[in-house]
This record gives C-alpha cells, sequence and structure tokens, in this order.
DNA sequence: CGACCACGGATTATCGATAATCGCAAATCT
DNA sequence: AGATTTGCGATTATCGATAATCCGTGGTCG
C-alpha cells in the first residue's frame, strides 16, 4: 500500500479548496478576482458542486466573500482589517500564554527547541524553516492552554495570515525575532502568567503592520 | 410588491440551515442525533445540494461534526467546552469593553437602556424581552469596539451559545443579572479601560456554568 | 472458534443538466 | 434626452441520477 494510500486522502473539495488556497498565496489569485465555479470546475476537471463546497469554506475562514447570485471573489483585505487581526491574535495569545503560565505546563523545553531551531534558520536564511518553527512555537503555546475553542479561534487567524503574509510580506531581521520569543518562555516557566500575557501580547504587536 | 419580496429573501440552503437550527434550539434535534442528507431534503422537499451546503454551514460554527463519508451529527458539546466558551467569551468581551473605554465611544445611553429594558422585562418575568436586551447589550459593546475580526468571532460564540442555552438553561434571578450590567456601562462611561475590561469579563464568568 | 473476506444496504460524494437570477444593453416609451 | 422595459449572456442555485464508500452481516477457511 503506498504512502498516498495511508495518508487520510482528502475529498475533492478539499483538494479544491487547498488548490485555491495556494492560488492565493502564489498572489496568482488576487483580492477582487472573481471564483467562477464552473470555470474552475472545469480547470479542475470536475463538476461545480465540490468547487462551490470548497469556495463556501474559503468564504467560512473570511478569505473569500459572496453575494447570493452574483457570485464570489477573493475578499480584499484592507488594512485596517490586517490590524485587526493583529490586536485580536495579541489578545487571543496573550491568554494562551496566561493560562499556560498560571497552570505550569511543561512546555518551556519544547518552546525552547522551537526558539533555537528559528535562529538556526535565521542565521542559514532559510526563511521557510524559520516560518514552519515560528508557527510551530506560537502553537504549542495555545494548544498547551488546552482550550477548544481558543485553538479554533487562532487556527482560523493563522490560515488567514499565513495566507495573506505573501501578499505584505516585509523584509525583517529574522534573528531579532527568534530572540523576542525569548520573554515569552521565561515568563512562562518562570509562571507569571501576568507577564507570560504581556510578553506573548506584546510580540504578536511587534509585527503588527504599519 | 409584497413584503416577502421586498426583504433578501433567504436561499434555500439558508432557509434549511436556519431549519435544522430551529430544531436543534427546539431539543428537536439532540447532540448525537444524525443528519441524513436526502432524508432531511425529503422532508424539506428539495434535493440533496442545498442540505448539505446547510449541513456544513453549522458544521462550520460548530454545532454539527462530520466524518467523510459518514455523515453528520448534531455535535456534542461536552461541559469542558461549554465553559471553555465562557473563558474565551470573557476574554474578548473584555478586551471589547476596554477598547469602547479607552476609546470613550460614546455608547453609555444606550446600554443604559438596553439595562433599563432588562430591568422591566426581568419584572415582568418576560424571559424572551429579557434574553433579546441583554444580547443587544453585550453587541452594542463588541460593535462599538471597531474590531471586525472581534466582532466575528464573538458572534460565532453568540450563535452557538444561543442555540445551546435552551439545553442547559438554569434558573436565574433577572433582575440580578440586568443590575451586574451595570458596573460595565460605569466603567466605559467613566473612560477606564482596565477596570472596564475586569468589569465586562467578570460579568460573562458570573454565568460560567459549574 | 476466531480471523478474514465478499456482498448488500445505507449514505455520502460527485456528476451533468436544468432552472433561476443578475447585470447590462438595446429597444421602447414619454 | 431621460426613464423604463425587455431580452440576452453569464453565472449561480438547484435538481435528479450515478459512483464511491462505509459498515455490518453472514459465510468461509484455517
Amino acid at each position: 500500500m503506498d504512502v498516498s494510500t495511508t495518508l487520510a486522502r482528502l475529498s475533492l473539495a478539499e483538494q479544491i479548496r487547498d488548490r485555491i488556497l495556494a492560488r492565493i498565496m502564489a498572489g496568482d489569485l488576487k483580492p477582487g478576482d472573481r471564483l467562477i465555479e464552473l470555470r474552475i470546475a472545469a480547470e479542475m476537471n470536475t463538476s461545480q458542486a465540490p468547487v462551490r463546497e470548497a469556495i463556501r469554506e474559503l468564504e467560512a475562514i473570511g478569505l473569500v466573500e459572496s453575494h447570493r447570485n452574483r457570485g464570489s471573489r477573493v475578499r480584499i483585505i484592507s488594512d485596517e482589517e490586517l490590524r485587526d487581526m493583529y490586536d485580536v491574535r495579541a489578545q487571543l495569545e496573550g491568554y494562551a500564554a496566561e493560562l499556560v503560565a498560571r497552570k505550569q505546563v511543561p512546555i518551556a523545553g519544547d518552546l525552547r527547541a522551537c526558539v533555537d531551531a528559528m535562529k538556526e534558520a535565521a542565521e542559514a536564511k532559510d526563511s521557510a524553516s524559520f516560518s514552519q518553527h515560528n508557527s510551530t512555537f506560537h502553537r504549542l503555546i495555545v494548544e498547551a492552554a488546552g482550550n477548544v475553542i481558543l485553538l479554533g479561534f487562532w487556527e482560523t487567524l493563522n490560515v488567514k495570515a499565513r495566507t495573506l503574509i505573501n501578499v505584505s510580506r516585509q523584509k525583517r531581521d529574522l534573528g531579532r525575532i527568534a530572540r523576542s520569543h525569548e520573554a515569552i518562555v521565561e515568563m512562562i516557566e518562570a509562571g507569571k502568567p501576568t507577564k507570560a500575557r504581556k510578553a506573548a501580547s506584546a510580540h504578536v504587536l511587534e509585527n503588527k503592520p504599519e
């Protein structure tokens, strides 16, 4: 049995969703572009139904907007909305860090490993690896907080952010960013909820645009 | 032109979604019950497609869970998850109140009107009216915060909560609850962000189950 | 007796076709 | 001309039918 069979195969609709997502990330589909169901179906050699479903999923996470009987298009995310995302993320991650510090969840080791990997990636200028570990770091905290609702919201924001990041990517000092995670780890390890919250929240806001 | 034409008619899928939602609220559909697409389609004299879409929407807000090729059922929301919802809501509303107080958004008058209406409803033991005004109160704050992402998340939680509330409704002193909103208004009016946050957050947690 | 496998019923996933709706533009009215 | 109506092309929304998948059942084999 080959790997592709072992791994949970995605439904057609999910595959299509990911392909559209990839196109948005690649800048192939720009904000404002229309998503025409039958056209996409033809391009992907399928029928309208799964395409429709894929588009609805993208709509649910806010990357696409549709108007009744008038089709869908890639949402234009305003600068304001992008900033709002950072603000809310700062709240969510701040809360997560607070919980983790309060409950003394033992994840400091894993977090430090992430930070180290980020530092390495920064030196090697491997931005893919960097953002991978960066994302893992934050996910670890939010998962460790043990609140499924929180995790769900955070993931929604994360997908959106990851998708949009290529659009508005800025040149940054990766090494500095890597180090800016350390304060969070320290406060979590020290079991200081309020300070952990502030550190995590501030960290997110550091990267807020504008 | 009659009213039903003037009002934005809902698509079939949306109508079906609302009907299923209503059934869940009414306790007609209980957590764990299967949602069989073709059966529902037959009951509602439509085809499978819009039913499927409706179910997917309910899945997106977390009221329904589906497994690939194995159908959907009304999600069983554990007590833990319900508590998680309150915790996150406390964070979101706390943040909203903080923003409103900081930005000195002039909504104290509207808020007081809501509180008064709640008090009246409490005296009249009109719980429908009470929860209507209660919901409006909270919505006013979250809207006034001016963060669309925050509002979106809050609304998701609100729909879920409203749907579930009938399942686990408790007898409460409506008059006391009405008055417990006053501290929030005062702190907002006084322009004290930190205290407004705490008041709003604590208010939500007061109703947290268990 | 327990592991295995083919078959059937139930249901979902997908398809191809049709109906309904929208925006636009030409045609018509005033 | 300006406003209103009608018709058209494009696209979405819905339908009915088919294909694919899952689960349990009963039979088979070791």
